[in-house]
DNA sequence: CACTAAGCGAGACGGTACGTCCCGTCTTTCC
DNA sequence: GGAAAGACGGGACGTACCGTCTCGCTTAGTG
């Protein structure tokens, strides 16, 4: 979880007193309902400490600025992945499992991603935070599931699995931010169908 | 271009005096390059003021916030859209419309659309303003050439444009963005060949 | 007047705008009444910028810190010194001053004397301020006057006039801020008496 | 000593353990350092517990202000008063006294007088305690001193002796905190000799 | 051609949020 | 059970920009 917490130098060498991690807590909380509420741009450090109460040093011991705030609150809420599951056929899961990324974004948790995700293109430590802990993990799970469809001999042996990993997400990403479709079951099938099938005409 | 321009009450209605573009031009110079510069966050109406030589209240007068100027200094830098040119075949002229698409996102002006369209995620006159004027004509470009290809009978005639485009397109946002992958021709020719195959193995 | 506040290069080079001068008076209005209200320790920038209706950096434009501006808010109290008028006697004369900055001591503009004296123990530039603005053209008045007196014979010729001041005033001071004893003409006559005659027992 | 030192509750009533005097010799140390080196002003109750290598509930424990502390630190240092010693004459002996007391003014505890002394300006209880401590021991043994005087027939029997104090020693003080003049032997002599003899021409 | 209204630079102004520092209290852990 | 270490709520600091306003200077178009 949260890793962005800032940790300066090994913690309680000797004597002191360890955080509390209840406070962390509160912090996060009030953090999350503030960007569902208002959006990134109107949070302030100064409210977040309001609403937790809490002073704000508390805060800046914790965290080096808002958008790691957000970043912990939002692991706070969401599993680390949406998994695959067994379904019908093996391409049916995959399809299963998009449309569960989908509803994901469709909710509160998909306008956490969006910000996050908007906010990471101005600083560097967030991007990077994001990739590891969001992107990456998730991109590795798909991964490894469609090398198993390779083994399987459901999918081309001679596909690029990064790839095919942009072309069934990056879509959902795409929409999330710019809000043309909404990301719908029916989207969802077709962008499936379309890479899954390909959008040449066959003779 | 800079239809983002205010016009406070019809512009010159009687005597008067216009307004002097050249300043306009000085202004759309000193954003872009201070965008470039030090990244939209160290961006200030101060800075673009100062740079420029112009007084703050003369930004005001002409735009809201600094996401429209940035918006218009983008749009005085770049054309309208990247045109599908005719190549060896209609599918090949695709590609090369692709890959003219990657080489602009990577360079600045590809920074810039990154830094507007993740401006727009907090801002919705920006976003309104970035659709309207980057992605919907795009689009209508894309759908249109698109449909002449189902009506040559070279794409599939069932499938969905949008989502076609959605397919070829999103995965140079997404990396454009995230920064896993250069947007390389190699890259561009995967996801192109893979959406136009489709995934599945054949039986 | 004011010659603590700031004036960062000549002011108004070219264009600009000059500074409000009603502003200045509704600063200074407000530092006196917080000061005496609840005195300097008590008194921050913030009051003073609340009660003022003014920003805080409308004050840092103007004034170091809030020991300039209590300085400048006294001397827009009180007038540069207290006369020595005609009396019946020369002597007398002096008796009368004495009895007159007594009683400026006792009310509210002692109080301020008795900050400002204090709160420069820890501010060289705000000693510097009250030695030449307060102290050295009050010094030079009764110096003046002394210098008459011994000229025209009622005074001794051998003696140092400056420690004749200090003798003179230094209990004033002294009882300003000590407080064993109220200032009052009673007690002004004593001094006064003891340093003219003398304490020693004449044989 | 230390009376300023809390206690509170009666110390050691039961078991438990007693405080480390050597500890407060630390603390008292670390103030009068920083107090000479920084001032008064830069002290802060951190500081002083870093130097000290003490917790600051420690120093919390014993003082309730940097004030309290620096006073103790004060005592700690200086003795109770300055003596009059006997001279070749009883006159001569009060000056010998007051250039002893201009000395110690010239000297670290100077220094420390005037911090304390205008920092009570703004602390009540300092006040009281700097008064407690420092001025009534002091007035009390020259108010003896110099009443002898009056039996003796040095002095005029007919002064008020508080007065004569002030008339004495506020001029010090006053030099002490304004600086105007080094309080040197000689100024001492001035101060002495015109508030024996009078600053009236004896016709 | 002179007049005049607007454009314009400069920057003062009332605000909001920042990130830092210190306060005085509290809590934990070690000796 | 005293003491170091330091977390905590709080409040003031001085800075940076915000968006609005006001001042004089400059200039363009009209009468």
């Amino acid at each position: 979880m949260d890793q962005n917490t800032r940790q300066p130098e090994s913690a309680a060498v000797k004597g002191g007193r360890p955080r509390n991690p209840r406070t962390q807590q509160r912090i996060l909380k009030a953090a999350t309902e503030l960007v569902l509420e208002q959006g990134f741009k109107a949070l302030s450090i100064d409210a977040i400490a309001g609403r937790a109460g809490v002073g704000r040093m508390t805060i800046y011991r914790r965290w080096p600025n808002k958008a790691a705030i957000v970043m912990d609150a939002f692991f706070d809420r969401v599993g680390p992945s949406t998994p695959f599951r067994p379904a019908e056929t093996y391409i049916e899961s995959i399809r299963q499992q998009m449309r569960a990324v989908a509803k994901v974004f469709r909710g509160k948790d998909g306008t956490l991603v969006r910000t996050i995700f908007a906010e990471a293109q101005f600083d560097p430590e967030l991007a990077s935070a994001f990739r590891e802990k969001w992107v990456i993990p998730r991109r590795k799970m798909a991964l490894a599931y469609f090398e198993e469809g390779i083994k399987k001999g459901f999918l081309r042996p001679d596909i690029d699995l990064n790839s095919m990993i942009d072309l069934l997400y990056a879509p959902l990403y795409l929409q999330l931010q710019m809000g043309l479709t909404t990301l719908s079951d029916a989207y969802i099938d077709n962008i499936f169908d379309h890479a899954m099938e390909g959008c040449l005409k066959r003779t």
